[in-house]
DNA sequence: ATCGCTGCAAAAATTTTGCAGGTAA
DNA sequence: TTACCTGCAAAATTTTTGCAGCGAT
């Protein structure tokens, strides 16, 4: 039922978490950029730029402009960046009232994806961070292996 | 005692783990694989493909030797590949009697390593391996703060 | 009317590949 | 001799940047 009720003239903005947030930083709320964060809202797992071109590919939207989106949509702690350790970055919606830290098990084999909430490792953050005379410690972490559909397939 | 007596002709290869890797895998013992290794040896710390290339500059080795040897030194398990999140491989010698696996603590301003040789997450991962049915699950992980120095500094 | 943003094109950075000649075994 | 390797050059990938015009506020 997406038909009408009121449907907002094309041009005016929803507020939403974009909006207010471009606006504090006196950033443009920009088509590319609500095209953009609808894919990503679509999606559970982190896309590559690739995967975000393609899925944006209708609304004409150029590479440099994803690029430049996902830099600053990182700046403003509303995408996560993660690394699978092929050369290629992968963007994250970062959800309400969420910092976006949690890590994924992917199949080596077919690239499965899963999320994995729990974090492990805050304890141990602060003891290495003590012990190495460190401070703002973080950690990047992703599992690999294989899922149980590639095991089946020899 | 693997020696004794007769020390080879320099152009003769010693019996290195390199030495015998190698042939295992009909594979040649070359000079730049030699240096590279030399240089790999020489460091705690991975390196990056750069790196290596700047330690090595003296004996004319290409880049694309570098990569080939490293792609092919991992696949023997004598180094292990790490990412910290730049778009730049990092390469370290695996000792023997080692499998390499550690993980790392790097300064975001200064790119100072500490080398962490725990790891924390090896019953993790069977958790994890058993709870999503995956199989062979292993896992990256790199840890990220400030440095005591850089903290000073600003 | 600003100032930021976009598309396009070119450039940069990292990594891969093809090929002809050279070398280890 | 036979693979395998190397250097060189070219290409492929991923990401960044310059610029002129367009668009959000």
């Amino acid at each position: 039922m997406k038909s009408h009720a009121h449907e907002q003239p094309a041009r005016r903005q929803k507020m939403t978490a974009l909006t207010g947030r471009l606006r504090r930083h006196a950033r443009k709320v920009t088509g590319p950029r609500q095209t953009i964060l609808k894919v990503l809202r679509q999606q559970s797992h982190p896309l590559t730029i690739k995967e975000i071109l393609v899925a944006v590919r209708d609304q004409r939207c150029d590479l440099a402009t994803i690029y430049r989106a996902m830099h600053l949509l990182e700046e403003m702690h509303m995408v996560k960046r993660f690394d699978f350790g092929d050369g290629a970055a992968r963007y994250e919606l970062v959800r309400e009232g969420d910092d976006g830290h949690h890590h994924h098990l992917v199949c080596t084999r077919c690239g499965t994806i899963v999320e994995i909430e729990e974090c492990f490792l805050r304890e141990i953050e602060s003891r290495l961070a003590a012990a190495n005379d460190f401070t703002a410690v973080t950690h990047k972490l992703e599992f690999f292996g294989l899922c149980s559909r590639c095991r089946r397939r020899r």
